[in-house]
RNA sequence: ACUCUGGUUUUGUCU
């Protein structure tokens, strides 16, 4: 069983959806287990195929939590959170993972009472549970209530992880509060490419640049968004002319920009003011081997308006090859 | 002691 399972598992993780299905046609019936029935949910979700999720879930009796609670989390995804609470609530015992799962469907589908409640009644709440409030917290622009749930996770004895370091930092960036993004900076023990990127944001908000490339030169590989993280930052503060320069380096350094580096040092060229700089990155797009996208356009747009050329801004929408919306 | 057959949370994206 364990064999065959870490086969269906392997097809499973790697895409292989329709090798899996074969395997699972070959597999003895005695041998299919929870286990099986788990990988087999997990993998038809992430394919998005809800339905032969369910048919897997419903048409076989070997299940526990865990496959509860990827059938929980396959609704989810879906927004079918009332099958999700269905199977949550018929239960008879909940680990923590089925509690998250359950706390996860609401804060996906944008249930955030529901939520709010459901995680006052997990008994045992582990790093997860508290990562899904302040990471909804600050996605939805309540940072306070992030840091303050920041605060109550630590005294509730669970330790913070970088999943919970990077909303809290973000939280940072968003409010440009330079003092606790430091803090909690401070408190970061192995950040990943993840945290570090999102440290190098918050500092760019705070407008610390010098502290944004420190972070940023101290990492030892850097890949596209990293780079593309740095080059905006200096656009951010206005500093056209050394992310023009950075822009250069990245490539230098082996790393092509791909649209959403364009988009991002774009945006914020427009917002910034820079308008020969945005001109100058908008024209290179080409050199990328990409096409200027709608997104493009508008940045370019937003720039030109911004500088009081709204003739140029409007000329330009009318001759782009997309239709405005 | 930890050690992977399966489930839950986080990266660059303008208007």
């Amino acid at each position: 069983s364990v064999t065959w399972n870490s086969l269906l598992a392997a097809y499973a993780q790697t895409g292989h959806l329709h090798k899996a299905e074969s395997l699972l046609d070959s597999m003895p019936g005695h041998l299919r287990d929870a286990v099986t029935t788990t990988i087999m949910v997990n993998a038809y979700t992430q394919a998005g195929k809800i339905q032969e999720s369910r048919r897997i879930y419903t048409s076989c009796h070997n299940k526990d939590d865990f496959t509860s609670s990827a059938m929980i989390h396959a609704y989810a995804q879906h927004g079918h959170l009332h099958e999700a609470k269905q199977i949550f609530d018929t239960s008879p015992h909940h680990d923590v993972v089925s509690w998250n799962s359950m706390l996860g469907a609401y804060t996906k589908n944008g249930h955030f009472h529901e939520a709010f409640l459901l995680f006052q009644k997990i008994p045992t709440k582990d790093v997860v549970s508290w990562n899904l409030m302040i990471v909804t917290y600050s996605q939805t622009g309540d940072f306070a209530s992030a840091i303050r749930f920041f605060r109550a996770m630590d005294l509730d004895g669970v330790h913070p992880d970088n999943v919970t370091f990077l909303a809290v930092i973000e939280a940072c960036g968003s409010q440009a509060d330079l003092l606790l993004g430091r803090a909690i900076h401070s408190e970061v023990s192995h950040p990943d490419i993840l945290l570090v990127n999102a440290l190098i944001g918050m500092y760019s908000k705070c407008s610390s640049l010098e502290a944004a490339r420190e972070i940023f030169v101290s990492w030892p590989c850097k890949d596209v968004v990293l780079w593309t993280s740095l080059v905006s930052s200096y656009a951010e503060n206005g500093r056209g002319q050394e992310s023009l320069h950075l822009f250069q380096s990245m490539q230098l350094d082996g790393i092509n920009p791909d649209q959403v580096t364009f988009i991002a040092i774009l945006s914020k060229c427009a917002q910034a003011g820079l308008l020969h700089a945005a001109h100058t990155f908008f024209s290179c797009i080409p050199d990328h081997g990409l096409v200027p996208a709608l997104d493009h356009y508008v940045c370019l747009a937003d720039a030109l308006g911004r500088s009081g050329w709204i003739e140029q801004a409007s000329e330009l929408l009318d001759l782009m090859p997309y239709e405005p919306d």
